[in-house]
DNA sequence: GTCTATAATTAGATAGAC
DNA sequence: GTCTATCTAATTATAGAC
């Protein structure tokens, strides 16, 4: 069964539009990179290849860049999981669960602006942690729920929001911070060796 | 057998100077709230009490008052993890590392900053990275792998770095993004049924 | 030791030329 | 559409009175 997330809440528009495109993507790099209030717009226009100035022409104000740029990273993520779960969808359930796992452990390897953005507005309590929980992360978690790990490790429902972040820390920490990670202890996340280590050892974490 | 760390990287003074630890209180409190880049000496001040112009009477710059509050938040922690150690001595090698797993999960949940001091740095590759890597990082890990979960699970020495930050990540992710997790799950990481129910998650996650 | 004042730089947003 | 120029406010660091 397909989510109930989707592309819908796409902002962006459909074609034709490369400019506009092309400020998303570096403002999904420059705020992935710095955390919001440490990005600054005339690094976002630099990164865009434009003019600071340009930005209020295609974006009213920074915080749109940012809800744009989010729309666009959760859009890509949903898009991504609708293929594995179409792709997964003859295995058993402990199977599927475990390659799901997988498939995601992979994908958030290459794009740890997820992670990042989660946390930098995670401990917001403004209107930017409340939208990004409600039009993004409800759809995930509930998503999680029904169909996810919970049912294979015969977890207590009221220990999903557990499992949930401790998946997701498990899963990302080591990509968001792969320069750390590399000096500490060698591992350079960025090479696929590593990354499927770690797809591997979450897995097993998960669904022993 | 004690740890090779200590609180001997302790640089902030000995009696005496609480206006100084009153800084550097409040500047751990900052850094943790917005990060290094986004947050102001002028907000460090405010919540010491006191006015901007005299925090450079204290300290020389603001890379200073990162320094000393990273300084602070680790030696905190190695001071609670030699007490754990101490009380847990007599126990099975199994039970040791279940129960001392959940005593730092415990500690990391009314400690938050550690870990958002790790992803706010952890992504940098310039001199504060790599300090925090050699003084404070690189003993924990290597306790970790002498006295640790490795030798629990029979885990691949090879796979030790995998570990280190799958077991951060599920740990604190949930507690260092509060907020979002009471609104998306209703779960309050601030109180303490929630946060010995994460303990006991991680525990039989990684001990099982 | 603590404060006030300020210098030099950078921030987000806006106005207007083309 | 895109750029240049500029406004107001906030930034770090410093100088100097007390």
């Amino acid at each position: 069964m397909s989510m109930s997330t989707g592309t819908k809440t796409q902002r962006k528009s459909h074609h034709g539009n490369a400019r506009k495109e092309s400020i998303v993507h570096a403002a999904v790099g420059a705020f992935s990179a710095h955390g919001y209030d440490a990005t600054s717009t005339r690094e976002i226009a630099k990164r865009a290849g434009i003019e600071q100035g340009l930005l209020t022409y295609h974006f009213p104000n920074k915080q749109a860049l940012w809800f744009a740029a989010t729309d666009h990273i959760f859009d890509q993520l949903n898009i991504h999981i609708e293929g594995v779960l179409t792709e997964l969808r003859e295995l058993t359930e402990k199977e599927r669960a475990r390659q799901g796992i997988q498939e995601v452990v992979r994908y958030l390897s290459t794009h740890p602006e997820l992670f990042r953005f989660l946390v930098d507005a995670g401990n917001r309590s403004d209107e930017m942690m409340h939208w990004l929980v409600d039009t993004h992360l409800k759809p995930r978690f509930d998503f999680m729920i029904n169909e996810g790990v919970v049912n294979i490790r015969g977890l207590n429902p009221a220990m999903a929001g557990h499992a949930f972040f401790a998946l997701a820390g498990a899963t990302s920490l080591i990509f968001a911070v792969a320069p750390t990670c590399k000096r500490l202890t060698g591992i350079d996340a960025t090479q696929q060796a590593a990354i499927d280590n770690h797809a591997e050892f979450i897995a097993n974490l998960m669904v022993p």
